[in-house]
DNA sequence: TTTCTTGCAAACGTTTTGCAAGGTA
DNA sequence: TACCTTGCAAAACGTTTGCAAGAAA
């Protein structure tokens, strides 16, 4: 596992490259969103929960990761210095989050800042419905 | 106040319009979003809370508010067959959340579900930045 | 060594559940 | 009347805080 660039980002800031800090990285890195409650328990034994949260706030407040809504709790992922960025589609079925690119959105989300004299700093689009297999399913069904 | 939408839609689900419900409804209409523990202490003497929280569950089941996220916390406002589709540039320097048209935006949100065969059932877009009000001042003051 | 971080315990705010009393059709 | 809803109390979560012991620079 490469550190080089959160260590960067963390002691261009004050901050020191932890054994936790390491852990909690390391559970984002290759992976689409996941629930506190999922991190908290993939690092159960090594990392302890409080830590974990204060670790999902620094990291935040660092750029290094970004929440993402879905409905109305939440999940963390990389943010998009250290992935790609991208938008998700939930499939409110089998619960999957797919990652897509949208150009388009991205360029109809400019323009709204600008039509109204708003500085954007960030966004984020969230659609739910339901992914193709499940569609079919639910076709076949009813 | 007019409960006859409310009504019908909740007599043809089998539910009945209760003085809590009618509160609570009354409580949103041409309101901006707000978040639970407003409208909890706006309806306080009223309404329990507990009371709130169930009738928000069941409106948003029958179609009737709908949860937006704002950071991650969220806010409740009458969904679009209430009041009108819309969305959210969130100032994150006063807490004001503007409420835009963007029929741009909707365009390339149904041609994404198109490319990916995703059948949407509904989005929300989340813009936060600042104000352009607070975009001034910041440029005032640095 | 000095400062930053962690883990634990416990507080806190939000949301949910069980149940008897009250309201609605 | 018969069933749906409410309010209360209290449990269950998710998240944050204080503090002493442990790790990083």
């Amino acid at each position: 596992m490469d550190y080089s660039r959160l260590a960067k980002v963390l002691s261009s800031n004050g901050f020191s490259l932890t054994q936790a800090r390491k852990r909690v990285f390391g559970a984002l890195v290759d992976q689409e969103g996941i629930s506190m409650n999922e991190l908290i328990c993939e690092l159960s034994g090594t990392v302890d929960r409080v830590s974990v949260y204060r670790n999902v706030t620094l990291f935040e407040k660092l750029g290094i990761l970004q929440r993402i809504s879905n409905g109305f709790k939440y999940k963390v992922e990389l943010s998009d210095s250290f992935s790609s960025h991208h938008h998700h589609l939930s499939c409110s079925q089998c619960g999957q989050i797919i990652n897509i690119k949208a150009d388009q959105l991205e360029g109809a989300i400019k323009q709204l800042g600008k039509d109204h004299g708003f500085v954007i700093s960030g966004h984020q689009v969230e659609i739910h419905g339901s992914c193709a297999q499940c569609a079919l399913k639910g076709k076949e069904v009813g």
